[in-house]
DNA sequence: CATGACTTTTACATTAATTGTACACGTCCA
DNA sequence: TGGACGTGTACAATTAATGTAAAAGTCATG
């Protein structure tokens, strides 16, 4: 079952949505203020945030960053006052995937969630555990099994093999590999790249100078292959 | 420069839309009835169809169905009238990708259009793979297939070939094709394109010796046949 | 503040790809 | 038909990318 959490200041609304959601199968999680809302954004295994611009204390946008910074692929859709017309466009630029004009109808609400929940579905699959060949890792526990033996990884060797699994068969560049992984927005050298590559394959590969996952492809990067 | 077609009778809203997006840097199409709309929409290259729903004719949905069953990957953003909520909800059903309600303001409309654009763009990305004769390539796996076996090209032969795709039945000459796949300023010799023409020939042509599709021009160039 | 684990950089070895050359071959036109 | 020109092709030399290990730097922890 999806969850959505709900950050909104007004009461009677808030319970309306809730009813409405729930109604609809969702779960729910509500919350009024601001400061709570992100936290539990943060904290909660949530599957959609459903968030208000208008808040006392701490306001939307602010939120929503945050919020991507952490989980950039939650799904976020905006709450706005009507007729703030600046606040529609720079919802977007501050990640929000989709937004809604106060008032807005319940229909129109529970399409857009649809929609983006069937977006979504397509591209994101945050699994916990994973399995390729002889391998097995366990991303909340952070425990590799290789053939059924137990080895550890260090974490950024997990985040490694997270981007990896997360985009299975496609080749990815030694740059891009470090902005998204590493965060890096300038690059002094990209062969940090190749000696964690190096590292990884001898922890999982059976035979590490002859990789069956992770390959090389010259001249561009590294793919994955479960 | 993408192309978006707008399907529109009220001529002034029409003409006002027309401009903006050129303004934004968009290249426009007009139409005002629903039939040539719907032939425009067919038969054109466009890359985004803005289409109001209320239209003399055939209507809206009508036309964003038979667009999509022929072209199922065109974004289509619907232009709805104001307050009637079963438009809303049933725009998304028939295959629109997003819509706005009538009277809708124009930063609004540019955000969701860019916001479709960035999902398209997204989603194309992981899936760009091509196919002509018995050759199928993937760009994002660096996988090539001919007549189903697996046949490694190197990176730089892919992109020559992906030059190729996006100039198909164009004669390129050497110094073109150095100039935009080396990034080559001077040009010391021309033979290293026939090297690699000679190599691609081997390794995507049935007959390397009498190519279908990499072919020669006396006096010019190439050309990819698809 | 010293230790050890992890990360990053450096350096060198290894491997693959790219390029230029030489020459053979084919085509076109006088 | 023959020679001038452009192209096909094999091969060698060069260049570039990656594998690898070890050194240097970071960071947290006790």
């Amino acid at each position: 079952m999806k969850t959505i959490l709900v950050i909104e200041d007004d009461i009677s609304i808030l319970r309306g949505l809730k009813d409405t959601l729930e109604f609809e199968g969702y779960s729910v999680i509500t919350e009024i203020t601001g400061q709570n809302g992100l936290n539990l954004a943060l904290e909660k295994e949530i599957d959609m945030l459903l968030l208000d611009l208008m808040l006392p204390g701490i306001n939307g946008h602010e939120i929503c960053r945050k919020v991507k910074m952490k989980k950039k692929d939650l799904p976020i859709i905006m709450i706005t006052a009507k007729g703030s017309e600046i606040d529609k466009v720079t919802g977007f630029d501050v990640g929000a995937d989709d937004y809604v004009t106060k008032p807005f109808s319940i229909p129109e609400l529970l399409a857009r969630i649809r929609a983006l929940f069937r977006r979504i579905d397509d591209t994101i699959k945050t699994e916990s555990s994973y399995s390729f060949g002889n391998v097995s890792m366990d991303f909340n526990k952070y425990e590799t099994l290789v053939s059924n033996k137990n080895v550890h990884l260090s974490s950024k060797e997990y985040e490694i093999m997270n981007y990896f699994i997360n985009h299975p068969n496609e080749v990815i560049n030694r740059v891009d590999l470090l902005q998204k992984v590493w965060g890096y927005d300038i690059i002094p050298t990209t062969r940090t790249v190749d000696n964690h590559i190096l590292s990884l394959r001898k922890k999982l590969e059976t035979t590490p100078s002859k990789p069956e996952h992770i390959i090389s492809v010259r001249g561009v990067g590294y793919k994955f292959l479960p």
